[in-house]
RNA sequence: UCCCCGAUAGCUCAAUGGUAGAGCGUUCGGCUGUUAACCGAAAUGUUGUAGGUUCGAGCCCUACUCGGGGAGCCA
């Protein structure tokens, strides 16, 4: 490599694509790849990628000189490189903005990098997922999903609501139900989180509101645009709260992150595509259907196999969901197709006080949540319907033995939402490194 | 676990049961405004694996491997 002083070896301040137009009419150093080039004669251009942006490069042979001029003729595709030169507004420039170069170095010349501008499948691309994050898409989405997890932590922060983060390493599964990965734990085993809930309703009773948020994992053999081995999952949970809390918590949430992405990061949404005008709508108030209200519309429909009492399937929660613009909120399930903590609706019957929140364009449940059963008795039997051994729950029911109070909270699919907001096919791809049932590489 | 689809050059894909092809990328040459440039030339193959049918298989049959989409389950 050549050298590579702490900047670089010109006399002109570093700048960033990201800001590179308030530097308009200075000469600055840009420090980065080649993310594309084009020559022609004594011409050279190119774009180069800094990780905030690309900017297109113009290098003149009588300008630069005949080594520098070589050398960058010779750096293909994801050559690393620095150059400087004076920032000018162009039209012609992908941009707006383009570099006169006046200097530079070519730290490493590339040939052969396997990504090239064409067409590739998804299998080849999530083989180089390593290099394919440096592509304009990956790198969108990565960005975008960074603007939704502060605007997330900020929403809860601003609400005073306390971070605290839940074990990854479990001993039992939290609501029985899902296959979990098995791990050696020293002598005996451990099981990957499915869920944080369980411990943040006892940080819940410590701390009044909290949320954490953090990877969990499914051992299902899922193999749909909608599931991961491995994602993240951003649960509150709260003292003092009821079902209607968390609607209107999770209706406040999604539209304040939808703003923050809006607001952040725009020039991304547009580079991937996304039809603004579909966030944009992304306003108070969400629908809310009871499930029978869900059920008595899916009736209706021609082509549904759904039968009152059992849980929505995904192709009955798309034709939900394609009804409304926005986010759609299902209360009160059934309770047998529900989880063993969440509490039964004292006005409803066999219905249990939950929320399923399909997010709109068929991107399928983004978040699942509930008023948490407080009475210990019930919640015992509870266990004993679910056939959950109790032994495991002595501490949860802790929670009930001592200060037991009304409580709610619910989960967010981190992959999911990004997937959402980014208008993306596949969850895989709002992940940097996603892993599947048949994917652990890179 | 089940259903459907696929695997041919580095990549994306063609090829009626009868000589293995193209575009892109790569390499070389040309060009002072390119946007996935263009023009000319060159190199590139264990057709996923193992069997079978056939005079002859990339193509038909069987099994397997890997992958894609969907169901179930869920965020």
């Amino acid at each position: 490599m050549g050298p590579f002083p702490r900047m670089h070896s010109s006399s002109h301040p570093v700048a960033t694509v990201e800001h590179l137009s308030s530097h308009v009419g200075q000469t600055v150093t840009l420090r980065g790849w080649v993310y594309h080039k084009t020559s022609k004669g004594k011409l050279h251009f190119v774009q180069l990628r800094d990780g905030t942006g690309t900017c297109q490069c113009v290098l003149q042979r009588a300008q630069v000189g005949e080594e520098l001029f070589e050398a960058v003729g010779r750096a293909g595709q994801e050559s690393s490189l620095w150059l400087a030169g004076s920032v000018r507004q162009d039209a012609r420039a992908p941009g707006g903005y383009e570099i006169d170069v006046s200097a530079g170095s070519v730290l490493q010349a590339v040939e052969g990098y396997p990504i090239t501008p064409k067409e590739h499948g998804v299998d080849f691309l999530m083989d180089q997922r390593h290099l394919w994050l440096r592509s304009k898409r990956p790198w969108a989405v990565l960005r975008v999903r960074d603007a939704v997890i502060t605007a997330l932590r900020g929403f809860f922060d601003q609400r005073g609501f306390v971070c605290v983060d839940a074990p990854i390493f479990t001993p039992n599964a939290c609501e029985g139900t899902s296959n979990l990965f098995e791990v050696p734990y020293f002598d005996s085993k451990a099981y990957l989180t499915q869920s944080g809930q369980l411990y943040a309703e006892a940080a819940a009773m410590a701390l009044g509101k909290v949320y954490c948020f953090g990877p969990t994992f499914r051992a299902e053999k899922s193999k749909t645009r909608r599931h991961l081995t491995e994602f993240w999952m951003l649960e509150p949970e709260m003292a003092f709260a009821t079902l209607d809390d968390v609607l209107d918590l999770a209706e406040a949430m999604l539209c304040h992150v939808v703003q923050e992405v809006l607001r952040r990061r725009k020039s991304e949404l547009l580079a991937l595509e996304r039809d603004l005008s579909k966030l944009e709508a992304i306003v108070p108030p969400f629908p809310r259907l009871t499930y029978d209200e869900a059920a008595a519309i899916l009736a209706k429909e021609q082509g549904s196999t759904f039968r009152y009492g059992d849980d929505l399937g995904a192709p009955d929660e798309t034709l939900l969901s394609n009804r409304y613009d926005r986010p759609v909120m299902i209360t009160r399930y059934p309770e047998q197709v529900k989880a063993f903590y969440m509490k039964r609706d004292p006005h409803n019957p066999g219905k249990v006080l939950c929320v399923d929140v399909l997010g709109p364009e068929g991107v399928g449940e983004i978040i699942g949540g509930s008023q948490r059963e407080e009475d210990l008795d019930i919640l015992l039997a509870r266990l004993a319907e679910h056939k959950l051994p109790e032994s495991y729950f002595q501490w949860y029911l802790d929670l009930r033995r001592f200060g037991s109070v009304p409580h709610a909270g619910f989960g967010l699919g981190l992959e999911r939402t990004v997937a959402w907001i980014c208008g993306l096919e596949h969850v895989r791809d709002a992940s940097p490194f996603p892993r599947t049932i048949y994917r652990l590489t890179p």
